[in-house]
Order: C-alpha cells, then structure tokens, then sequence
RNA sequence: GGAGGGGUACCAAAGCGGUCAAAUGGGGCGGGCUGUAAACCCGUUGACUUCGGUCUUCGAAAGUUCGAAUCUUUCCCCCUCCA
C-alpha cells in the first residue's frame, strides 16, 4: 500500500477491512476517484455516531478525491437491519426529505465545498429505488442473491439467534444497497464504497454484484466500529445523542460533550475527529502531560471543524467562565423569562419541568431534595422556592442543575 | 393451518389473589471522592402533592372477587417446533 491517502486512512485509524487495498491502492495514485457513504436519514439530524464517516469523506477530499454523499431516501423507507434489535417505525417520505434537508447541512458545514474537483455530490436512492418495477428486478438483480448466502450475514444471522423477527422487507435492504451501489459506479463512476464495519456484508454484496452484472472491478473499504473506553456506543450517549445539527445540540453543549471524553479515549479522538496530523498527535502528547489541556485543545479542534473557529472559541471561553471562574457566562443556554412574570415570582419547581431542565416537577423535587440544585452557586434548599427579582443580577441569573448542567435565565 | 411458550417500568428479568408503584441487575439522575476523567461509595429512579396522601400503570377489552400484574373469557402481538 503506496497510496497517501490510504496510508493516512490506516494511520488514523479509519482503516477496518477492504476488499483489495493494494489495487485499491494503485487505482488512487493513478487517478482521483469518487467513492459514495450512505447515510441513514431516519431523523432529522444525524449524530457523533456518524462523524467518522464524514470524516473520511473530509480526508478523501484532502487527498483529491471526490466524495460522494448518499442520503437514503429510498432506503430510509426500508430501514437497515444492521445492528437493531428490532424493526424501526416507518417514516412517510416527506418526514425523510425534510430529514434530508436538515442532514444536508452539516454535510456542507464540514466539508469543502469551494474545490469543483472534489466538491461533493448528493445523491438520494429514492430516485432510482423507488421506480423499480418488481418483478424485473427479481430477474435482472435477484437472481444474483442466493438465500443461503444471504443467510449468513450478521445482519441476517443475529436477529434470527436472538429469536427477533425480521421482516421481507427489511430482508432486502442489503439487496437495494447493493444496487445502489451498482448505479452509482454505473451513473456517477463511483468505484469504492466507504461504511462502518457493520456495513461489510451490504458493502461486498454490492461489489459482487457488480462485477456480476457487469463484469467491473469496484471495491469496498470499512472503518472500525468505535466503541468508546466504557464500552458504550459512540454517539448515544446516556444523556441522549450527540447530534450534529445546531438546532437539536448547541456548538457550547457539542464542545462540552468532547471536552469531557473519557481519559483513555483522548489520544484516538485526536486522530479521528480532528485535522491534526498524526505524527504531530503524537508529539503533543509528548510535549503535554496534562490530560485536561488535551481534552480542551480536543474540544476546541472538533468543534471548530463542526461549527467553526468562532463559535469554538466561544465555547472553550463559557467553560472557563463557568467551570474555572464560577461565574455567570452570558453564552451559556439560555432560558428567556418576561419581567412580568417575575415580578409575580414564579415557582421554581414549575420553572425547572416546563424548561425541560428537569423531566418533572417530581424530579425537580427529588434534585433539590438531594442538594443538586443551585442559583447562583448558592444551594437551593426550599423546593417551595419563587424565582424573584432579587435572585437576579442585572437580569441574569445562572441555575445549575447538578455539577455540569448549566443555564443563564435571562429576563425580557 | 396444528402444538407449545410468552407479552411486567428506559432495558433485561422476578412476581403468579391482598403486605405490589411492583424484587434484582444494567442504565439514568443527584451527592461524596477527584481533574468538568475513570474506578469506588451513598442516595434516588410513574405523576401530582397542602408531605397526611391522591391519581394512573404490569399487551387490549370485558368479567369473577371485599380486593387482580396475579383467576376466567375474548381479542391483538411475538417466539419455538411441526406442516
């Protein structure tokens, strides 16, 4: 293996399985490619769970290649059993194209849309799958799937052991993947298709099927599954997912979420979430012995490539304010309350369920009963508390819920 | 289609007429220790509450009973084996 962009791949560690580097390899250095990740479009947002696939496209790019960037639309309305324990609801088509607007947006936040050679391409499957006429399928694609080897794809064969059902339809997902494949090297010259390593067994069925139906050579490449030092999934966290949008997950609450990675993954998520060499990774953990400086130059780095430079900064200065200094930082979520209403005084366990701080007033109550609930750093002690307008300071008053949670209440 | 097993809280899993808002484990949440880490320890984990209680929950509905997650009937769903 000779080619740049695979070694970087390997040595950051997005490199599980491929089908054939070394002709892969040689194939790259001779030319720019395109190579196509699926995404799954079943919320509006996808989560930290995908960010090392989009950064590989991010590094495809950096090498000179084009990536291409396929929202399932088509596929989104089957569901992929990989990995799920059970069938998923069904989505109506235009939840999954407004999905897919939403998605989109990260998709050009990251990635470089400026270079024409490597600018990416969108595609959605539901424009090819969703004309396909049934029973020419069966002839011209299904006849290249035997059940026997269907059988035996972990996707298949692990909801069967855990006695899970699993429809016909779901069946099929990797049978619509493979095809989509074959219409992107068909229609877009797309030669590699990228996944997680669950995705190995739809990724070759695509290749085979290509080679089958049209004799060509393609190739398929995974990246490992990361499962975090504590054995949980990257990306669900317990406290719910990491998602990427703006909208569902603020730059402020993203830049926290890196910041407190768990020491023994600090070193690995330099290499795969952020731009910075590895050779230079290296040297800084040599250079740097404080684990709590790394995790901020983590944090600042993954946030800058998902929000920018601005917003990282912004963040890396609230959780100083607010973490180092206790004080009351004005970019903290913010919770907006009408001077009206406080000069009637509001009643805190009321404030605390309807700003979802708490996900009830129970809860609120259990929170303040167990001394975790804080107005400006001063211990709440009465549940029956009424947020006045002497709890506030210039119109701001921070609340802290546990040690990590915090909100500034703003008045209006 | 036939035979058998099963559906319990976020998940797994006990309970099989009252003492059940439901054991236990995981997860979550809060506290302690610390470094916004891990490990560990403690508490907590349906809702509402004037903290006395009140209301809703064990696949769905109807019933038996003073009383049902527990018994009966019907229905829905899942799994295994056979065809």
């Amino acid at each position: 293996m000779k080619n740049k962009f695979l070694i970087e791949m390997q040595s950051r560690g997005y490199l599980n399985q491929c089908t054939d580097i070394d002709r892969l390899s040689e194939i790259c250095n001779k030319n720019s490619i395109s190579a196509y990740i699926g995404f799954d479009c079943t919320a509006s947002s996808l989560h930290v769970g995908s960010l090392l696939q989009i950064m590989i496209l991010k590094l495809m790019q950096k090498h000179g290649h084009r990536p291409i960037v396929l929202l399932g639309g088509g596929t989104t309305l089957i569901g992929d059993p990989s990995g799920k324990d059970s069938t998923r609801k069904m989505l109506e088509q235009k939840d999954i194209k407004k999905n897919i607007q939403s998605i989109k947006k990260v998709f050009n936040k990251i990635l470089d849309t400026s270079n024409k050679k490597t600018k990416p391409v969108f595609v959605n499957n539901a424009k090819w799958l969703t004309k396909l006429n049934y029973i020419n399928f069966l002839r011209d694609v299904g006849t290249h799937f035997t059940l026997n080897k269907m059988l035996t794809f972990d996707s298949v064969k692990l909801r069967l052991d855990r006695e899970q059902s699993l429809s016909y339809m779901e069946f099929n997902y990797m049978i619509l993947q493979a095809y989509d494949f074959y219409q992107l090297f068909k229609k877009n010259n797309c030669i590699l298709q990228i996944g997680g390593s669950d995705q190995w067994g739809n990724i070759v069925s695509g290749v085979d099927l290509i080679r089958r139906m049209i004799k060509k050579e393609s190739f398929g490449l995974t990246s490992p599954l990361i499962t975090l030092a504590s054995g949980s999934k990257m990306g669900k966290t317990e406290k719910g997912a990491i998602w990427l949008n703006e909208n569902l997950l603020s730059p402020y609450e993203y830049w926290q979420f890196w910041r407190n990675t768990d020491d023994r993954d600090v070193k690995r998520f330099f290499n795969f979430f952020t731009e910075i060499d590895p050779n230079e990774v290296d040297e800084l953990f040599k250079k740097e012995s404080n684990i709590n400086k790394l995790k901020v130059i983590l944090a600042n780095e993954a946030t800058k490539i998902l929000h920018g430079e601005n917003e990282s900064v912004k963040a890396e200065k609230t959780a100083k304010e607010t973490f180092e200094r206790k004080g009351i930082s004005q970019n903290l979520p913010e919770i907006k309350v009408l001077l009206k209403n406080i000069e009637k005084g509001i009643n805190l366990l009321d404030f605390l369920s309807n700003h979802k701080i708490t996900s009830s007033k129970s809860d609120a109550r259990r929170i303040i009963a167990s001394r975790g609930l804080k107005i400006n750093d001063v211990l709440v002690i009465n549940e029956k508390k009424e947020l006045i307008l002497n709890d506030f300071k210039k119109k701001f008053l921070k609340i802290s819920c546990g040690k990590k949670k915090h909100y500034i209440v703003k008045i209006i």
